[in-house]
DNA sequence: CGGACAAGCTGA
DNA sequence: CAGCTTGTCCGG
């Protein structure tokens, strides 16, 4: 009597059962298979995650039989991870990241190994570390490299130029596959394995390298809950697999910098003045501060150079953030809760915390003409729109097609969606500077790169202009220097000193219940700002918080309707 | 999650 | 009290 147990493939059900295994699947069911059961009376999917449980929690003779043999799924090695990984990120359910392991259609029999290389039995743990690169650099000599020792897995944060990047290994005669549209091809045996986040996941047999590109970017943790970071998944799997991890980026994440001095692993430099973008800061500290119009002199005469593409970057969406009544000088602020407005894009006053609404009108004095103290794109785009001589097109999340002009502004989301550019301007550099969130440094950097991978090498008359009244803060002169190194050092002293990741480990929780089951973990909380629904629970290491809070979670009392919980651990927003 | 079943509400 | 809605429980 064979016994598998079985994660069935349905949200909400965070249950494993056990199903007999019919003689004529003997062969077939395997650890990671997936399967179909009959259960409650439906057929659902499901995945085997052990075999031959030993300690049943029925009797043999109650047991069903495992319906259907459906598809060859995840490798039992990613099955392990799935175990290790659940309770990380604070969840007891493996269902979410067997999804992440499993391929997208059925897959019956595996293709033939294609590899060009024979694997060669050499460790490559003198490669493990963080490889800081220019933000120009071309990383396929790294990648090759990797991929003559063996399998090798690469990550890349944007499925498009993962792809790109697997033609031009297949170019160098390499076989590829990107997941997880080639899951089978992977899972066969291919010298490289391609994909974004859900890669850390594909099936590699014989897995000696993962290459993890741009590890700095955001696009590698997962926005549902378990909010999983592609980065730790790696690391944890290379380890326990004995494969080499390369994590490469021009400003690698403190988290990442802290991996690599606590395994004593080596951080390579390499040599990059050519590779860094020209980065132009421009000092706006000495304008008087009610002076002050986001539209600079030396965002000007880009703008009037008609030859240049230009985008400039705002995070202020709508008209405004802040207004001010020109008669009576009193700022505008919400009838009922008293809080700031902010001005939409049809001109309606609107109160961010209460969602209130009123037409532009001043509630101190009546009158109607406002001076807005904190524009935002709506209203920036026609300010450039009459200093650049030219049509100026504003981008929002939501906006399809892009007409083509010479210059756009939008929010950051503008540096995905506009290709070909001379110029970037950061109009309010200082609000991602110096934003509220212990990340903000290098979030900051980061969104520097990403400008100066869009205008290209210095050479090429790329620039990047930086509107700031912080011309000395230390990520600017990092990035004028071409040399983010400086600032690790700097922050990760930081972070030590208030007792934020890596050196401690966060997760937010957001829901009616929040509180309470933040108490039940008898971890350390605080409430984070006015609501009671919000709060930011702290432990020691990842794994005593991810551990209380899966069980804090779990025996919750089940309130009535709307009591979602939202788990988020490492919120990258906190 | 979704089916089963029980308890609660309504209208004649 | 039939006929319907709403809530709670449970699955191998």
């Amino acid at each position: 009597m064979l016994v598998a147990r079985v994660v069935p493939n349905v949200t909400g059900l965070d249950k494993q059962f056990d199903y007999l295994v019919p003689e004529e699947l003997h062969h077939l069911a395997a650890l990671g298979s997936l399967v179909r059961v009959s259960l409650h009376g439906r057929r659902v999917g499901g995945w085997i995650v052990s075999l031959g449980e030993p300690e049943l929690s029925l009797p043999v003779e109650k047991l069903l039989p495992i319906a259907k043999y459906s598809s060859i799924g995840p490798d039992p090695e990613l099955v392990d991870l799935a175990r290790w990984a659940a309770p990380r990120w604070g969840t007891d359910r493996l269902r979410p990241f067997l999804v992440a392991a499993s391929p997208p259609t059925m897959v019956a029999h595996l293709p033939a190994a294609r590899r060009t290389f024979s694997p060669t039995p050499i460790g490559l743990s003198r490669e493990t570390g963080v490889w800081r690169i220019g933000p120009l650099e071309d990383p396929l000599p790294l990648i090759l490299n990797a991929a003559r020792t063996g399998p090798t897995l690469v990550l890349h944060p944007s499925p498009p130029a993962g792809r790109a990047l697997a033609s031009r290994l297949r170019r160098e005669g390499l076989t590829a596959a990107v997941v997880p549209e080639e899951w089978a091809s992977a899972a066969g045996g291919v010298d490289v394995v391609v994909g974004s986040r859900v890669a850390a996941w594909a099936t590699v047999p014989g897995l000696r390298a993962i290459v993890m590109l741009d590890e700095h970017d955001e696009s590698y943790q997962e926005e549902r809950t378990p909010t999983w970071h592609a980065r730790d998944v790696v690391i944890e799997r290379a380890a326990r697999v004995g494969a080499a991890c390369m994590l490469l980026s021009p400003c690698p994440t403190a988290t990442a910098m802290h991996w690599a001095d606590g395994t004593a692993r080596s951080i390579q430099h390499t040599p990059h003045s050519s590779q860094w973008p020209l980065i132009e800061i421009d000092d706006r500290s000495d304008i008087e501060p009610w002076k002050r119009s986001l539209v600079g002199s030396s965002l000007i005469r880009s703008l009037r150079d008609q030859g240049k593409r230009v985008v400039c970057v705002l995070n202020t969406v709508g008209r405004a953030r802040l207004l001010a009544c020109r008669v009576c000088r009193n700022l505008q602020r919400c009838e009922r809760c008293e809080a700031a407005v902010r001005q939409r894009d049809d001109g309606m006053l609107e109160c961010p915390r209460c969602e209130t609404m009123r037409p532009k009108v001043c509630q101190v004095c009546g009158a109607s003409a406002m001076a807005l103290v904190k524009p935002g794109v709506t209203r920036l785009r026609e300010e450039l729109e009459a200093a650049a001589n030219r049509p100026v097109i504003a981008v929002t999340g939501d906006s399809t097609e892009l007409p083509d002009a010479g210059v756009y502004v939008g929010t950051e989301a503008v540096l995905h969606r506009v290709r070909n550019v001379d110029v970037v301007v950061f109009l309010d550099f200082d609000a991602e500077l110096l934003a509220p969130r212990y990340r903000a440094a290098e979030q900051a950097m980061a969104l520097l790169v990403r400008a100066g991978r869009l205008v290209g090498p210095r050479d090429r008359g790329g620039r990047v202009i930086v509107q700031t009244y912080v011309p000395n803060h230390e990520v600017l002169q990092a990035a004028l220097l071409g040399d983010t190194g400086r600032l690790v050092d700097g922050e990760l002293a930081r972070r030590r000193l208030l007792g934020l990741p890596p050196f401690r480990a966060l997760a937010s929780l957001e829901g009616v219940d929040a509180e309470s089951v933040a108490a039940a973990t008898h971890l350390e909380f605080a409430k984070t700002g006015t609501s009671a629904n919000s709060v930011l629970v702290r432990a020691d290491d990842s794994m005593t918080l991810g551990h209380a809070l899966a069980e804090a979670a779990a025996v919750r009392p089940k309130n009535q309707k709307g009591s979602r919980l939202r788990i988020e651990v490492d919120p990258p927003r906190a």
